[in-house]
DNA sequence: TGACAAACCACACATTTGTGTGGTATATAT
DNA sequence: ATATATACCACACAAATGTGTGGTTTGTCA
């Protein structure tokens, strides 16, 4: 858990601006840099990248445009964990981060996104399994899953719908996860299977 | 919800190659097209772009480095909503797409980084919301919430906890989801509030 | 006092990168 | 017949961009 090293004010509005610029999609260039922190020479903002490469923060490659990446040191495009619910006393001044999530594998965890859809849950037929009305499920595409997974099923009915997978004696059911809902036997076909939930407030 | 123009094959691999590269965090330049596609001249390659702009696919900025941009068009970083769990007949086969959640909006909703953080759920005193051990709940820094808000806050016991804000007469207290957990009137200061849960399968 | 880091500048130069002009060949549509 | 789209190439040129050298000033640390 390497903690980002220390850096001077200014080198820290560089790395910033370096930051901003990755997020809205395009590197900057030297020149860029240069012009929005006020620098009139190159050399200037060369010397920054300079200390912030020997500081681990940031990556670059030889010759080619606007070439600059940030670093896992850097903690950019990470969340803070800063704690556990009900246990320690976290510090939002960033001194008692407990580790970072990056944002990308917390949502897909680097999965490609050819197999994979999403399904706006609606209903509380899973509610007793935390999915709720409204909550998107991420499903990966498989024809198959295992006991106990919960799974995008294809009824006969040509409807589709997102339900505990269970296998009874060789024999395979969907069970909703709420009391008022019975199990379903009819003939169904697995589509895919739950690997995100995500809920919006 | 426009649909992606016919592209030829052709056309499709030089998209896919550019999104490949914004994946890969730097557009490609122009000569990196062609190189990887095996084109000898630069002017081939414009005419692609050429094209791929026409189709309103790509978006450039003149006279600019790797400035190549994937529009909302392009579909690529989005995830298909295929359907309501219980309604309708969802086809796979990407001819009955109802629309696409960009990956990022979904997630955070392009919050800046800088007022987030992450806790990650212990324990069941929020299960009737339907957040479960080990979800992740991302929180939007903030000093104060309205009533009805789940919310992280800080414990005269120097504890964070995840807890919904009530106001009961004018004074605010913290109510578990759960009927195990008797409300919390003790001293307690909101740091933020909640915004989004994830949970990984 | 000397060494060193931080924080700058100027400017020449090389390389990369985008642009522009003008081609060729093939197929399909009008 | 000729217009249009696809699918290429070869350059020359200009603009953007990265690199390299050699400075200055200020402050700190030993």
């Amino acid at each position: 858990m390497e903690n980002k090293p220390y850096l001077t004010p200014k080198q820290e509005k560089v790395l910033n601006f370096i930051r901003k610029r990755i997020g809205e999609r395009l590197p900057p260039t030297i020149r860029e840099i240069g012009w929005e922190l006020g620098f009139k020479s190159t050399g200037t903002v060369r010397d920054y990248l300079r200390v912030l490469i020997q500081k681990g923060l940031v990556r670059r490659m030889n010759n080619k445009s606007r070439a600059i990446e940030l670093t896992e040191r850097a903690g950019f495009n990470k969340i803070p964990i800063i704690g556990t619910v009900m246990a320690g006393k976290p510090n939002l001044a960033y001194e008692e981060i407990q580790g970072y999530v990056d944002s990308d594998d917390l949502f897909l965890g680097r999965l490609g996104f050819d197999d994979v859809f999403a399904l706006r849950v609606k209903g509380d037929s899973m509610i007793d399994a935390g999915i709720l009305d409204g909550d998107v499920a991420i499903i990966k595409k498989r024809p198959n899953a295992d006991n106990n997974d919960i799974v995008a099923a294809l009824l006969d009915s040509n409807e589709v719908t997102l339900k505990r997978l269970r296998n009874k004696a060789g024999k395979f059911h969907l069970e909703a996860a709420n009391s008022n809902y019975p199990p379903i036997f009819e003939e169904f076909k697995v589509i895919g299977k739950l690997i995100t939930v995500i809920r919006k407030y």
